[in-house]
DNA sequence: CTATGATGGAAAC
DNA sequence: TTTCCCTCATAGC
């Protein structure tokens, strides 16, 4: 699940359902009970969310929430009040209408101000956010002789992108995961910003990720995609273009799936 | 019932 | 570069 725009799409629907209410806190399973202690009976007045970390900022309290699910975090949306927790709920907050249930986070703390400045300050531009800093993207890439494949994934490059979307991308613009970020020139790395741009909105908007062209898939609305229908080669078998068999290999401890004959290796 | 893997990343070597 | 942590759905016995 989680890539930048399900953090985006977090950070939009638990503002509408939670923004501006006082919240109840508690932390069923435990891990959070202290932190959940502070935030009880406050009210969240915003939550910024930038790559796959979301900031949740409270009245009265200087320190914000910091969350980051990780591979296996997941918030799940019940209506209030709640019914009794089931499996491990690092933290649930009751509004008044909707209660969302945080299970198996990476991180989920109250952070001082410094703390959380020092997380901003090594994220790099976020393709979903206004002030992203695009030039510092093409700069990064073309400079590096690290892989393309390994510059997606750092996020201090680009903040958002994960192993799908990586993948992905990299089919879409015709490059080759091996190839060395300098041997892009500077709208080619644009593209690929242009792109991320483009593909994480959609994946916002449909709540998961879709990278095929709507026209090739005949997308209508959210969910109409069949689940198979809706990547190129991300763990597919074969080539949707040229219907040669997808190669895949470790790159930054994660699998990355490519057709190697339709995404030229340069050097 | 147990085993396995998954869209992540930090800490330990 | 490797190890470890987080949780839970699903596959397989």
């Amino acid at each position: 699940m989680p890539e930048g725009h399900t953090i985006h799409r977090l950070a939009r629907d638990l503002t509408k359902h939670l923004g501006g209410h006082q919240i109840q806190a508690s932390s069923p399973q435990g891990r959070f009970s202290e932190g959940a202690a502070q935030l009880d009976g406050r009210t969240l007045e915003s939550i910024d969310a930038w790559g796959k970390h979301l900031f949740f900022e409270w009245s009265g309290e200087p320190r914000p929430l910091h969350v980051h699910l990780g591979l296996f975090g997941r918030f799940r949306r019940k209506p209030s009040p709640p019914p009794e927790p089931r499996g491990a709920l690092r933290l649930r907050m009751i509004g008044p209408e909707v209660t969302f249930d945080l299970s198996g986070p990476t991180a989920c703390d109250l952070l001082e101000p410094a703390a959380a400045d020092k997380i901003y300050a090594r994220l790099g531009p976020d393709p979903l956010r206004d002030d992203a800093d695009v030039d510092r993207f093409v700069d990064r890439i073309t400079k590096s002789r690290a892989a393309i494949g390994t510059l997606l994934m750092n996020q201090q490059v680009i903040a958002g992108i994960g192993n799908v979307y990586r993948s992905e991308f990299l089919f879409l613009r015709g490059i080759h995961p091996r190839s060395p970020g300098r041997t892009l020139d500077a709208d080619e790395v644009r593209a690929i910003w242009d792109l991320s741009v483009e593909q994480l909105q959609r994946g916002v908007k449909l709540n998961r990720i879709v990278t095929r062209d709507p026209a090739e898939v005949g997308e209508r609305a959210a969910g109409r995609i069949k689940k198979a229908d809706r990547l190129y080669v991300y763990k597919r078998r074969t080539c949707r273009t040229c219907d040669g068999p997808i190669d895949w290999f470790e790159m930054a401890n994660r699998n990355v799936y490519a057709c190697p004959s339709c995404q030229v290796e340069r050097s």
